[in-house]
DNA sequence: TTGTAAGCGTTATCAT
DNA sequence: ATGATAACGCTTACAA
């Protein structure tokens, strides 16, 4: 076994100082042809790396950004990940990815470690505990230190920094207009609790192309998931009570519970009930009937993010400061979970 | 703004030395209880945290485990991930991951970057493109360093190191058998080409349990996919020329695929066609007819790389080398593609 | 009980 | 053109 190299045992062996071995390395032009050459030579063939954390600590910065999720084993979030670190990377930064676990506690004890020096930055969408306890004074800690932190998918007012969001209300518009515009006369939601934002506000979408339609609305036909664990028998006794020709889902796995619901029922998806879905993930494309679905793109808002966060990070401190708001659009994917346009 | 709080402010702030601070933090026996508590009153109302960075440069260990992977919007590797980050934090380990895209490239890069003070041992997975090269050199570098490495799941031999498998020629047999059981009696398999090993052990898998149970191997009925891009026009084309009564996939995807051309071609899954998938995966759970699979526990797997590991770097150099190769279990799990038991 | 100083691996600022 | 030194934030002998 042999330990990694540094600077100092390369100028002890060539017999040169430790700063002129520093400059050769990094080409500096006041260091003679032939040193620096001979330097070059050792530290290549003894296959000379530099030593990050020491260059995190003389530089006060680290090149890489820190995001964290509440989980991991998520679609969406895997493709926001992928998308951050595909935009980091061409910029020169690492991405150093934490799990909440949606755990107020551990969202906290995550970003005051990568707070401690590991990160420059993050890029976060908040646990579902911190958003039912409102405390967010762990995101202004941050801020006031001046580490630069983008909010993405689950965002609040209440935070002061740059956001990227999808156009959750128009999103859910679309796809309830959609089912409009297939015919559909009786449409349930299937949302979850209002204190999850994006269910809030898909809920808002909804309720406002119907009121912009002049379509009347039933409370009956709005089902709010309080328990995902329970959300299955949940939607099947919504689904049993109720009679509907059309049901949004602002989820994908609320909507494959819909269809099954609907198919125990005895009825046919889309020839008797159309389903939309919110979120573009594996299931709803290899589901039967694969499922029409508002894509959230998760990559590009990775990549959105990344951008905003690495602008901060460059951004001379004297600029003054502003926060930006970036909305990626959603786009509706037709496939076969709802009757074809009339 | 206000920037991080340091040993040193604390330290001019209340007229003591650097030391001092440092030691009644830690509740050094040495110092007198009057300092102590004032110092520690102080650091709390002002929130001092340490320095990460400088603590890793000062103990030459990160207290952090880099995970390498091929692909993050993978179901399979983020139970991984949670199995590694559950049993990390529990010793009190972050976790980094990083992604490979499947390039060899980015492999060897991603290594380097971690191994020059961000990590202190590797759980990866191998590459695909690394797989094909059989190019291993970046992973004899860090042993070579000293940094502890644990492969899960796609491993090689040529590689001394912990590794993690599942017992995929077990599996494949017990899914086979399986289907044997059910009255099957021309099983196709849908692989993939042999440099992945999982692809070529569960084919051995396959190919063993006919063997015992003195079925002859009609190579018209193994299909292995090369492109993974073209697979759905392969096991289509497959499907569709070969007469079965069963089919071993080596992963969820391959199976659905099956599934979709067993059902285009007028067949019924599981009536006519039975159909069992490798990986227990949401898509396998919520799928309709619900994939009948062999389940790999990711999380389980994640769990004992990261006890190996931590193993490892908490162990005395001295306790010489040796390496242990874990074999998580896998289980078949009964649901609505097979026809049951007779 | 407290302070001084060296060191972790770098780079930047001064000297020489 | 090269070297010595200080500094990044922290810990830890060793001195006092």
């Amino acid at each position: 076994m042999r330990p990694k190299l540094t600077l100092k045992q390369i100028a002890r062996e060539l017999d040169v100082s430790i700063s002129t071995v520093s400059r050769a390395l990094r080409d500096s032009s006041e260091i003679g042809e032939e040193t620096r050459k001979k330097i070059k030579a050792f530290a290549k063939f003894y296959n000379y790396k530099p030593n990050n954390i020491a260059l995190s600590l003389k530089n006060r910065k680290t090149k890489t950004i820190g995001i964290i999720i509440p989980e991991i084993v998520h679609y969406f979030f895997t493709t926001v990940i992928s998308g951050v670190e595909k935009v980091a990377n061409e910029k020169g930064y690492n991405v150093i990815v934490c799990l909440s676990n949606n755990s107020f506690d551990k969202e906290v004890l995550n970003m005051e470690l990568l707070a401690n020096g590991s990160t420059d930055g993050f890029i976060m969408s908040m646990a579902k505990e911190t958003l039912q306890k409102e405390d967010y004074h762990h995101f202004a800690e941050v801020i006031n230190q001046g580490m630069p932190l983008v909010l993405f998918d689950r965002v609040i007012d209440e935070i002061h920094c740059d956001k990227v969001i999808i156009d959750d209300v128009i999103g859910a518009k679309k796809a309830v207009q959609y089912l409009l515009d297939t015919g559909a006369k009786k449409i349930g939601l299937v949302s979850t609790v209002d204190y999850v934002s994006v269910g809030k506000l898909r809920t808002r979408g909804y309720l406002e192309i119907l009121r912009e339609n002049n379509i009347e609305v039933d409370q009956n036909l709005i089902l709010k998931i309080e328990d995902m664990d329970n959300s299955e028998a949940e939607i099947k006794d919504f689904i049993d009570k109720n009679e509907v020709d059309a049901v949004f889902a602002v989820n994908e796995h609320f909507a494959i519970h819909a269809i099954k619901a609907i198919q125990e029922k005895g009825l046919k998806v889309p020839e008797d009930v159309s389903v939309i879905g919110f979120t573009n993930g594996e299931l709803s494309k290899r589901f039967i009937p694969s499922l029409t679905t508002v894509s959230q793109h998760g990559e590009r808002m990775g990549g959105e993010a990344a951008k905003l966060l690495i602008d901060k990070l460059e951004r001379k401190p004297d600029e003054g400061e502003s926060y930006k708001t970036v909305i990626v659009e959603t786009s509706l994917i037709e496939r076969n979970s709802t009757k074809s346009l009339i």
